[in-house]
DNA sequence: GTTTTAGGTTGCAACTTACTACTTAATTCA
DNA sequence: TGAATTAAGTAGTAAGTTGCAACCTAAAAC
């Protein structure tokens, strides 16, 4: 893959960053994981994960002012607070199922339940993987980094997907 | 998305912790970050992320125990160290797009140099995003969590996909 | 053979995490 | 109604991690 060896500087104002600074702290991304699960309460999170209470509190805090997760105190027991993905938090999904599986390939060696299907066949997801705009799959070795300015908008047979 | 309330336990077992081990440090992701775009020694990676030096000194330590960089001094300048991506380590990509997408989406608001394209047309490459095993890409909607043992094989038009 | 460079290590202060016990408010139970 | 329980969170303190600056070592350059 053919880098460039210059503006290392913008480096510093790509989106990794800022992600970092709302899911990077250790913790988060094990409590999003279990959000994604069905985990939606205080206790809930804290037995399964068994994570530190003062922790879980700031973490949750945390996840909430990023409008990761929304709070919610229930209307019929409102000493429940239910914690739930917003759509921000949801479309976390693609970044976790990718480091889950790159975890399950390289580290434990085996899938883990639950698995994720697609509802219509209830056949396990793809493998997260990059596509070209047309959707052919990409190697690393079909790829190059370019500056954004460099780059010719052509025909675009179903752009859109860029975001 | 259908949720399993039960197998919680299961949770602890997937590959996230184990990837998060390996890669979940602070600045570890901004390391390889680095090395993806073509960092590749001591003071390059200390200058360019201005991290201390003990510190990086450490995680470039975990990295290469987790075989996700190799350490490798150069043959004309033995004091050179040269830090390059493993194939594991390459493999992250997917991963690391996947959240830098989110960041640039949901908290920066701008797509930032470099971009990454398909070297065939020079286009930027399509979203991260989950595709069912015959490529068709799927929504939040569209997905279920579902144990390993009650999937059933079908036949599998061009599955291998799943890792 | 002195100086410079690359890649570290060391010591210490500041910050973060973890563990346990306590608090507060809403709900249930007797 | 009043006592016990539950959900969510706070507080105190010990242990671990991070960050900064100065120092070290071996290879290369002058």
């Amino acid at each position: 893959m053919g880098m460039l060896k210059e503006d290392l500087a913008e480096l510093a104002e790509c989106g990794l960053p800022a992600a970092l600074e709302a899911i990077g702290e250790r913790w988060s991304f094990l409590i999003l994981r279990g959000a994604f699960n069905g985990l939606h309460h205080f206790e809930e999170f804290q037995s399964t994960l068994g994570i530190a209470r003062n922790i879980l509190a700031n973490r949750l805090g945390k996840l909430v002012q990023h409008g990761i997760l929304a709070r919610t105190p229930l209307p019929d027991d409102r000493r429940k607070i239910e914690y739930r993905l917003t759509e921000k938090g949801a479309e976390l999904l693609p970044t976790m199922l990718a480091l889950r599986q790159w975890g399950e390939r390289w580290e434990t060696g085996c899938i883990s339940n639950p698995v994720l299907v697609d509802e219509r066949d209830s056949q396990p997801i793809a493998k997260i993987a990059i596509h070209a705009h047309d959707g052919r799959e990409l190697g690393l070795h079909d790829l190059r980094w370019m500056h954004a300015e460099d780059i010719k908008e052509i025909g675009t047979s179903r752009l859109r997907a860029v975001a």
